[in-house]
Formats: C-alpha cells, sequence, structure tokens
DNA sequence: ATTTACATGTAAGACGTTACATGATTCT
DNA sequence: AGAATCATGTAACGTCTTACATGTAAAT
C-alpha cells in the first residue's frame, strides 16, 4: 500500500498528472525511498479517486488530467505518516550486493568496493552542493531534510565501504 | 531475481536448511537489504536445487535439508554481484515516510522525528551490542558486514533526526 | 516532415504476503 | 503433560514488471 501514501504525499505538494508524478518517482523517490512505474501509477490513481482521496483538478491537452489531494487523502496521508510501524520492509538490491561481496575471492571484492567507496563520496558531495545552494537562497528547511539525509547516508556508505576495504586488507 | 541470489550469498557463507535461512534473513538482512517470508523460501530453494545451483548435503530430524551451494552456483552469484547493474530498484517504506515528512505541518513532523532518534539510536546499539559479541566469536564475514553498515546507518538516521529537530526549534 | 516528448492505459506473468496446514523434537 | 521451537510446505490474493497498444502536441 505505499505506492498509494508516495502518490498522496507528491501530490501534497502541488496537484500533478500521472505523467508528472512518474517523473517525480524517477527524481526524488527511486535512489532511496520507492520507485513506480507508470503501468503501476495511472491505475492507482484511478483508485485514489474512486476512494475520494484525491480528484481531477484539470484537463489537459492530450488526454492529461491533473489531480490534487483532497481533505480526506491529506487527513490519510497524515494517519499513515505518524503510525509508528515497526518491522519495516526494506528491499535494496544495491544493498544486497555490498553484502554478498563478502562471499567473493578478496580481489573481486576489493574492486567493486573501491568503485562503491568513490561512487558514494561523489553522491554525497553533489548532494551536499546542492544542499548549500538552497540554503543560501534561504529556502523552508524542511524541504531539505530529505536531501540533507541522503547526504548523510551516502557519506556513512562511503565510510562503510572503506572500512571494509580495510578489513578485507587485514586478512 | 534477487531473491535467488540473497540465498546463494547465505549458503555461499555455510550450508543452512531453509528454515536457518529465514532466520538469516530476519537477523540480518530484512533491514537494510532485503527481505523474504519462508513461504517464498522453500519453493524457491527447491527451485535453485532442480537448477543445480544448490544441493542437499544433509538431512535431519523433523524433515530438516540442509543445502550447500554448489561450483555452478558459485559462479552464478560471483556474476549476478559483479554484474554493474545502474539503476537498482529500492523500496524503503521507512525512509518513505521521511520524505513524506514535509508534507505535515511543524507540530506532526517533531513527533515523527522524535519517535526516529530514539529508535534508531536503540537500534544502533542493539546492533553494536551485536558485533562486539559476534567480533570476540569470530563470525563469518557476510554476517559481520551487513551488522557493520546496519549499526552505522543507524546513528545515521539517529543523527539526523536530531540535527532536523534543532533545525526545527531554531525558527 | 519527422522526431521527441507528452499522455494514458491494458494484459500476462513474475514476485511477494497472508493465512492455512501439518507434524516432530526439545525444554520446562 | 504442555508449551515453545524446529521444520516444511500450499493456496489465494495482492503488488510489480515487462511488453504491448494508442494517440497528441511541440520542437527542429
Amino acid at each position: 500500500m505505499s505506492l498509494r501514501y508516495a502518490l498522496l504525499g507528491l501530490l501534497a505538494e502541488e496537484p500533478a498528472s500521472g505523467y508528472d508524478l512518474a517523473g517525480k518517482f524517477e527524481r526524488n523517490l527511486r535512489r532511496y525511498a520507492w520507485h513506480a512505474q507508470r503501468s503501476q501509477i495511472y491505475p492507482e490513481l484511478n483508485r485514489l479517486a474512486a476512494d475520494g482521496l484525491v480528484s481531477v483538478v484539470e484537463e489537459g491537452a492530450r488526454g492529461r488530467r491533473a489531480y490534487a489531494i483532497t481533505d480526506v487523502g491529506r487527513i490519510e496521508l497524515r494517519r499513515w505518516v505518524l503510525d509508528p510501524n515497526d518491522e519495516p520492509v526494506v528491499r535494496n538490491e544495491h544493498t544486497l550486493k555490498l553484502f554478498l561481496l563478502a562471499t567473493l575471492d578478496v580481489e573481486d571484492a576489493r574492486k567493486v568496493l573501491r568503485q562503491q567507496a568513490e561512487g558514494s563520496l561523489h553522491e554525497h558531495e553533489r548532494l551536499r552542493a546542492a544542499i548549500d545552494q538552497a540554503d543560501a537562497s534561504g529556502r523552508a528547511p524542511v524541504e531539505f531534510f530529505a536531501a540533507e539525509l541522503g547526504a548523510r547516508y551516502f557519506l556513512t556508505l562511503h565510510e562503510w565501504a572503506t572500512w571494509a576495504l580495510s578489513r578485507l586488507d587485514e586478512t
């Protein structure tokens, strides 16, 4: 059911079409939080509309339909975000591969860990620069909390990969 | 197909039964890398055996069957782990909720962040203690790497939530 | 005129969850 | 003797992916 709330969350910021939302998933969510294809988004939007959580607010060119979150949708979104939810399920193929590196021989693992250490440091610096630029322009801080978490996450990944490399060197 | 490789990776460490593997998922993978239920693990083990990637190495009490990875399985596991695979898909309900914090009002956001700061510190300490214990008894690298990244990840979450709370207090 | 981007969907099959089903062994 | 844990599975249902299907508007 997370897809439903991801859509509500994106629509809570501004009205958007299914096509727009697919772009938002791609740009803002898929690397850290959630992924969805268009073929999943369109039917779910129709279900959300049928349930009264969103409504069509604009019909544009090429059959475009822009949706907005309703008051009922906002209440339901808030309920879900505030719900403590222990034991959330995580599926991260990238992290899984990092764990399984330890099952390969040392030279294979070293090579990939070096790439990982480098790549995550680069991602960290990219996000940090974007945050600093946004900070300077004096925007509302809460909008950048997610970016800050991303930056810290990639730094942690970098440090972990470096640590894992040193562990492999010990043996 | 990730489940298949998660199983191969765990079996690359040591032979195990489906029941054992469910425990390994629960303890080592589910919070940051991958999750699987027993009802998914047993059929997949049978498929892996049929494909010659694992084999039954022991039949014990209560119908227990321990599997070991085969040479073919090891080759296939290595191929998958080394495969670059850009754009891996992430689904993390917890992170999604953190991203959607921006849609709540400040008091609600504070509430979530306090829960987050407390919960992630607790998880960090739990994992760090488990690592210290494992360090003393010399456990398998896969479990060790997983726990270390988990511990670092939860500490990062804790620090981020604390930072975000202090940011909210500033205004 | 042609290409690119916009725009919405359906269908088949793969993957994952929840509930159900069964029984053996160990611990207290 | 009873409870907890070990141990393996199936069935129904829900979610997600991949391939297919269709057409419009803007840019070059």
